[in-house]
DNA sequence: GATAAAATGTTATAATGTAACGATTATTTC
DNA sequence: GAAATAATCGTTACATTATAACATTTTATC
């Protein structure tokens, strides 16, 4: 999770899962709010993937780690999540991706590969702030952006093959 | 149809729905698209409201009008006027607006209220620029951006009172 | 341990969107 | 203008995403 917008593809990935968790842990503590074993397990597989997963992906993934769950139960989870500020939705994708900087609240820019579906998050307060204050000077009280930018990310263009989404 | 981002709620809006589809007539001949008169229903019927309106509320509308439509006529010819340039998807809402200056190929940026759902378009090129000028420096090359405020507007603001949504 | 609050289970259904294929209508070409 | 082609539309079925409502279990608080 360094400067880097978007990962290398090849990179220690349970790295990421591991740092998200334990980060995730930390803020939840400090929030007072409580990562249950389902809330946790839901976060670990979005951070399985550094692109949006939907909510019945997720599903499907927690039944076959046994649990029979119902749309219900990862709705919630995902609930939890967002409101703590530990994942995002991706709106244009009706998915959701996790949060690299969840420690602070924040304002991202999500910049969306549409060719291997990959999603970087730029944090830029000095273009999110011109927004609100534009939508001021309309008399409009922004009270939450919604930014997404859908393209083709760096690798993409330079492989330019076809789509390789492992 | 001028400058204001929201209009005052109470003006002329038959005149909004006549210049609207006055100049989807214009557009369209100029692109050699045909504006026909199911497509037309629904870019009307999309204008009759100055805030977003999903497809199935769409379809029921023109079942009102006894064109007994299913989903497929509604999402054609949304996606018709989308790719035309008269219409937005909002996709924090999963609702259409119409274009308010469909003239020209363009970015808007969208502030949505929360208390009276109307939505505003915006045509901010300079943070479009921007933003993707930010993404192309971690080499994302963008094409299309979905940019979204949710908020107050002015005269919710003001009123305070309790939303009227008519 | 009793009580209240939070989280989860469960069933059913709502809301949004698309695939596929045939029928019709408009446009082009001869 | 008739035939061929392309665009649009009708229709059925289904896929995907999301939530309401209420019962049960677990956790926190007293």
């Amino acid at each position: 999770m360094g400067k880097q917008a978007f990962l290398p593809r090849q990179h220690n990935h349970q790295h990421c899962v591991d740092q998200a968790i334990e980060q995730a842990r930390a803020i939840c503590q400090r929030l007072g709010s409580r990562l249950t074993p389902q809330r946790q397990q839901v976060l670990e597989l979005i951070w399985q993937e550094h692109r949006p997963v939907g909510a019945y992906d997720l599903l499907e993934r927690m039944r076959e780690f046994g649990h029979k769950a119902a749309p219900p139960t990862v709705y919630r989870a995902l609930e939890f999540l967002q409101a703590n500020g530990l994942i995002h939705r991706i709106e244009s994708l009706n998915a959701f991706t996790g949060c690299p900087h969840p420690d602070h609240p924040h304002q991202g820019q999500f910049l969306v590969c549409t060719q291997c579906r990959r999603v970087a998050e730029l944090e830029m307060d000095e273009i999110s702030h011109q927004l609100d204050k534009a939508a001021e000077r309309v008399g409009f009280h922004s009270e939450q952006q919604t930014i997404e930018l859908s393209g083709i990310c760096a690798e993409c263009q330079h492989h330019s093959l076809q789509a390789d989404h492992e």
